[in-house]
DNA sequence: CGGGAATACCCATGCTATCCCATAATGTCC
DNA sequence: GGACATTATGGGATAGCATGGGTATTCCCG
């Protein structure tokens, strides 16, 4: 299932947050109604990336064949999993945004939920606006088509 | 189970800390509610390596792949078992933290609990997030995000 | 053996998260 | 277009969690 559009959603004084049903649809967890989803800051924006646990998970299947103590077992598993976690649905289809995260993401009142395909962001509103629109105006002055395969690196 | 995000707390004035919730959910132990785990100096850090105790015992028996009196196998069950110890929950899921590993990574008023998959660390708060921002950056660099597959080597 | 320290067990407390129910707005189906 | 289901949101009550401290017990050193 993928995870597209953009929804804006109010975050209440308890730090709680509607995740969009569109989304916990695309959730479908075998066993009925969504459980949980993993949040981690973006590292690259000013963001929360989430991800499905399932899919979470097939990421960090690729750890367990690392060596236990090697370097790349350390630094991998200290970035995977370090800042992710683990939220839990209430009854309602409702997250509580982790303090440090909402902080970190400059989120507020309103939490604005954002498809990416496999995961989707939560940003402030704003931010997500302002970066959507630069995207676009960076993709149309590049060129950008879209490939089917993933570009070796960006230009820059 | 998994182990999951960072939590900070408190180090009481006769050593103790609670174990954060989540991470005690995550040892599930099959008769209830979880006994104990095993702590170890992390050899390569300054912290305490922190094993579920059927995960370390599954350690052990890979060890026991390895020749004995073979160089590696002698120093590998030094480092794993001659300093490891074993340590019980109280009744509100607390630990006491071993006074010399504590001191050893630095712990004093507040231990911040480091999830990294199958164990999980306890760190002296400020140097586990030196260090898991030093770790993040270096990914970064590489270019090695979220891998689904076991990166060959870096490119560089 | 006796005394002191370190540890295990117990109870108390503020705080936060979670459960549960209520309501308004929106969308859907026939 | 009207009745009903779903969604987003709000709030009160409760249970669970992190923390503190008191006290009994054990262990060790003399």
């Amino acid at each position: 299932m993928l995870f597209f559009g953009t929804y804006v959603n109010k975050v209440d004084r308890k730090g709680r947050v509607s995740v969009p049903a569109a989304f916990r649809g695309a959730l479908q967890h075998p066993a009925g109604a969504p459980e949980a989803i993993i949040l981690r800051p973006s590292h690259k924006e000013p963001a929360i990336d989430v991800f499905p646990v399932d899919y979470f998970e097939s990421l960090s299947v690729s750890l367990a064949d690392l060596d236990l103590f090697s370097d790349e077992q350390d630094e991998l598993s200290l970035t995977l999993f370090a800042s992710a976690l683990q939220v839990h649905f209430d009854g309602e289809g409702r997250v509580l945004l982790p303090r440090e995260m909402a902080e970190a993401a400059g989120i507020t009142t309103h939490a604005a939920f954002v498809g990416r395909g496999h995961i989707f962001q939560i940003w402030e509103p704003a931010a997500a606006e302002a970066s959507k629109r630069e995207a676009i105006e960076r993709a149309r002055r590049r060129g950008v088509t879209l490939p089917r395969r993933r570009p070796a690196e960006e230009p820059k």
